[in-house]
DNA sequence: CCGGATCCTCGACGATACTG
DNA sequence: CAGTATCGTCGAGGATCCGG
């Protein structure tokens, strides 16, 4: 039992939890695995986030996209131009968390199909 | 129905999102987390998950664990004792996916300073 | 000790309308 | 086009009580 006490700072431990929430909501991954994709960042336009991430509203966007800007992983870029053009990019800091959140992503993709086969043995066994 | 320029097909886009999205809760990660250990998984009992994932209501916990349950991600074991005894544990398939949750923990405490001091410079923009 | 049942609050989120 | 403002809904989640 060389233990698990191991409880870092509460202060650490705070910020963990709430960076930890901020990437976990509705959202935000999946903001994220749209502006990084594969080849890298690149600039996305707003209308075509609110395209390709698919049932969000604009409401949640821009305030998806505030979240992500305060924190230093988005940067936001307007051209003064009619109509109006605001391209975002993941910061090399949001790049890096991309990668992060990535394992999480791949695990769901291999391991989906027996999450469904272990619910729906489950809800068998209770109906 | 026309393709969707590079995603995944709808049906993948559409499990994986509600696998993320059950993973991707309040409490979630941090049972999991409090699960695993780095020692590899242990059984642990509820009341000391309610200790030890601060804040957590009995409430919540319950039906976290019941949703890890149900996916196959920990096993629930009842000592038919009094008073009643309940331990948890992670499952191969929950152990699996606290590594990949490890990926993120590890980069938040890596670069908690980093955003924090980006939120400070955004607050201070604009206040 | 575990956890189900109930009540209640509050904020996330969507829909819509409006502006530069 | 890219927001902001406003309103309404809905369910996540906390608090509490109870029962095995």
């Amino acid at each position: 039992m060389e233990s698990v006490d191991r409880k870092p700072s509460a202060e650490t431990e705070a910020l963990v939890r709430e960076v930890l929430e901020r990437v976990a909501d509705k959202w935000t991954l999946l903001v994220i695995e749209e502006l990084g994709g594969e080849a890298g960042p690149r600039d996305v336009r707003f209308t075509r986030l609110l395209e390709r991430v698919g049932g969000i509203s604009q409401k949640m966007l821009t305030k998806t996209l505030r979240q992500l800007e305060r924190d230093g992983l988005v940067t936001r870029k307007v051209f003064p131009v009619v109509p109006p053009r605001v391209e975002y990019r993941l910061t090399p800091l949001g790049e890096s968390l991309g990668a992060a959140v990535c394992g999480v992503w791949e695990w769901v993709e291999r391991h989906k199909d027996e999450v469904r086969r272990h619910r729906g043995t489950y809800d068998a066994a209770r109906s």
